[in-house]
DNA sequence: GGTGTTCTTGACCGGTCGGTCAAGAACACC
DNA sequence: GGTGTTCTTGACCGACCGGTCAAGAACACC
């Protein structure tokens, strides 16, 4: 049966949840040990395996609580706009906004896509996501907006974007998610909404389908 | 002095850097054990400490190798392209359909990207292959076929997208990099040379800089 | 056959890890 | 004060790791 936590044990817990979350972005998760969290927050061996049965457990809750995060920013973002094509642009611009703000969660997002144990949960996550913008694209090309193809691969075209240049400009050079967000909206946006002709017209040697 | 290797010892030192590189790629560098790798081999530990000094040398020679091929393979792709925007979109075809062939190497890339210890290694290597690809969208911009813009932003962004659609498409759901290879193009020339009057009448609600 | 180099074995080492648990402190309720 | 629960400590454990090295095999050359 599940045990209660009292005010002081749920402030504990979250401490150690805070901690490791920072510990692991920057000194990465296997390069973090559980002593390395102990002695950070200030505490013994036993308080951790009190509040989580192992090292793995406490990943995947901080894994779980910046995908719910980022998916609550995104969703007030968008609130009630209408238009499928400025959903997806407002869309990018708070997922920029919120990756600058929490660099953290973003790297731990990215070291977990490639692990086995913890990409599943993300991908799980994530496909809820994809769903949602994958939608708006096809709501954009029912209504002739965006050129025909396949709503999803779009919509990770879109994600690769975002993903790539919070990485570069946010992460490694320390730029902020509103100074790229103009330029990441408009490629994405070229990318979706791209007619035939221009791509006919850019490419003399090559016959677009 | 550096000790010379007969046949066999260079022989011995793939099958070394072959097994390596694979069970990197499937089980994860952190995951798999010198003696792992020294038993798939089927050789003794001494053996892998004659050919290498320590583990992590072993992962940034195979990390050197793969960006070596992907480099070489994208510049034979292009070989005397004259036109900058075709060459952009050559090189994305061929680095789809390199990042298929070798999907192990992909995945250690993607690994390598997240590391302390061998994300600089990777990101100088890339340097130079984003430099290129810059000077390409530069080209385009001066010939006014690419839209004004910072060109390393949006090589970054084309590198998202054909990283991202690799590891959804590719990577996860066994696709191939010819299958994706049309619509990667397609959005990233669309994003490259997307208009302002495109821009401008796709988002009443938006001004476009 | 002798010499020197490359290649090979696998026991061994110190170190570190994730996780366990006996014992007790702090607290709340009666 | 007694009882029960939550919270806490840190010594301890088995397991495993990366790396070392004495000893010998295989080989090439003279």
């Amino acid at each position: 049966m599940e045990r209660r936590l009292t005010a002081r044990g749920r402030e504990r817990r979250r401490q150690l949840l805070d901690f490791a979350a920072e510990r692991f972005a920057t000194r990465g998760y296997h390069s973090t040990s559980v002593t390395d969290i102990i002695e950070g927050v200030g505490v013994g061996k036993g308080v951790f395996y009190w509040y989580f049965s192992s090292k793995e457990e406490l990943f995947l809750e901080i894994l779980r609580e910046a995908m719910v995060e980022l998916r609550q920013a995104q969703q007030e973002a968008i609130a009630d706009e209408p238009d499928p094509v400025h959903r997806i642009e407002v869309g990018i611009r708070s997922s920029l906004v919120w990756l600058d703000t929490h660099r953290n969660l973003f790297a731990l997002l990215e070291f977990a896509v490639g692990e086995e144990r913890f990409g599943p949960a993300l991908r799980h996550g994530q496909k809820i996501a994809v769903a949602d913008v994958a939608r708006q694209v096809e709501m954009g090309m029912e209504q002739g907006r965006i050129r025909h193809g396949n709503p999803e691969l779009l919509t990770h075209a879109i994600l690769g974007v975002t993903n790539q240049l919070t990485r570069v400009f946010i992460h490694e050079r320390g730029g902020r998610g509103s100074d790229i967000a103009d330029d990441a909206v408009a490629f994405c946006l070229g990318g979706l909404l791209g007619q035939d002709k221009i791509l006919s017209s850019a490419l003399p040697h090559t016959t677009v389908r």
